[in-house]
DNA sequence: GGAATATAAGCTATATTATAACATAGTTCA
DNA sequence: TGAACTATGTTATAATATAGCTTATATTCC
C-alpha cells in the first residue's frame, strides 16, 4: 500500500504537471486523485463517489465521472477496462498528453486472486505493438495491454 | 464485410471446434453466434438482444449473457473491453481453451474513425509481453491488447 | 472595472451494460 | 425410470455511465 508521504509527493507532482500544461486540477479533481492514490488499487467511479460523498454533500455521478475525464486526460489517472475501475498512473506522467504521435502504452499485470493491479511500462511490448500495427498500415495512438494472471506473492503462497 | 458463405464455414468450423472438445453449441448459441458473425463487427449485447428477440420472442439479457459467456470460454467470441462490444474470433480457433499454461492473446486494432476493429495474431507482441511478465514473476493466463487508432482504409481517405 | 466568453460544477433524470435468483425444461446415464 | 446435471425462461435489479440543463466561477478583452 503507498504511504501518507507518496500520496502528498504525488499530489505535488500533478499539480506541477497540470500547471505545466496551463490543465486546472482544481479542488474537486485532486480530491479525485487523492481518493484513487489512497486506494492504492482499482476503483470504481461509484466507490469514488462514495468517499466523495462524506467531504462533499451533493457530489452525484457526472461529479466523479467528470473528474476522471480529467484525470484520463491528463495521463494521471487510468481505466482498467477489464474491471471499469481507475487506478493512478505511478509511471511519473511521461506518457501524458505528448501531441508527437507518440502511443501512450497502458500496461497492467492483473492478479485473479489477489486483484492486485501493477502498471509496467515495458519498451519491447510498446515496440512490437507498434511494429504489428504498422504491418496493417495501421496508425496507432493509444494502446493498452491487459494481462489477467497471477502475481508473484500469490504464487508463492499457493506453492 | 464477412460474406453469407463464410459465415456458413465459420458456424461449421464453430460446430466442429464444439464437437471436438464434447461442448455444447446448442440453437440459440448457435443462433447468438451468427448474429456476431453477420454483424462482421463488435456488436453489443442488447443489439445482439434486439436481433435476437425477432426470432426467439421472450429473450432477455440474460439470453444473451448466457450465450456470450459460452462463447467466450469457447474462444468462438471476443469482447472488446474498451468497446463493451463483441466480436467473432477469426483466427480459426487456434487458442481456444487449451489448458497448457499458454496465454490466450486478443489483439485488436480499433479504428477511432470507421470503428472497425481488426484482429492481430502476432507472435511478438505475445512473447514481449510473456516477457515482461516474467521479469515482474507475474504467470499471465489471458492477455488482451487492444490499440486506439487511425485504421490504413481512414487514413487514406483522410489524405 | 465590467461585460463577454469560456470553463467548471451542481443537479435531475435516464441510458446502457450486466447479473442475481429462482422456476422450468431438456439430457444423460446408470 | 429417475437422479443429477445442464440449459433456458422469466422477473427483477445491480452496476456503470451519460444527457441535458442550470448555476457558479474563472478568464479575457475592451
Amino acid at each position: 500500500m503507498t504511504q501518507r508521504e507518496d500520496i502528498a509527493t504525488m499530489l505535488e507532482r500533478a499539480e506541477a504537471c497540470c500547471a505545466a500544461r496551463a490543465a486546472k486540477l482544481t479542488a474537486l479533481r485532486r480530491d479525485v486523485l487523492e481518493l484513487i492514490l489512497r486506494a492504492g488499487q482499482p476503483v470504481g467511479a461509484y466507490t469514488l463517489l462514495d468517499q466523495l460523498k462524506q467531504r462533499r454533500t451533493g457530489a452525484a455521478p457526472p461529479t466523479v465521472y467528470r473528474a476522471l475525464d480529467f484525470l484520463l486526460e491528463q495521463g494521471l489517472v487510468h481505466k482498467v477496462e477489464r474491471l471499469n475501475a481507475f487506478v493512478a498512473c505511478l509511471c511519473g506522467n511521461v506518457h501524458a498528453h505528448c501531441a508527437h504521435g507518440h502511443v501512450h502504452p497502458v500496461q497492467f499485470l492483473i492478479c485473479r486472486q489477489c486483484n492486485a493491479v501493477t502498471e509496467l511500462d515495458d519498451h519491447d511490448v510498446l515496440h512490437s505493438i507498434e511494429k504489428a500495427a504498422a504491418r496493417s498500415g495501421f496508425r496507432p495512438v493509444r494502446a493498452t495491454v491487459e494481462v489477467e494472471g497471477i502475481c508473484a506473492a500469490c504464487a508463492k503462497a499457493a506453492a
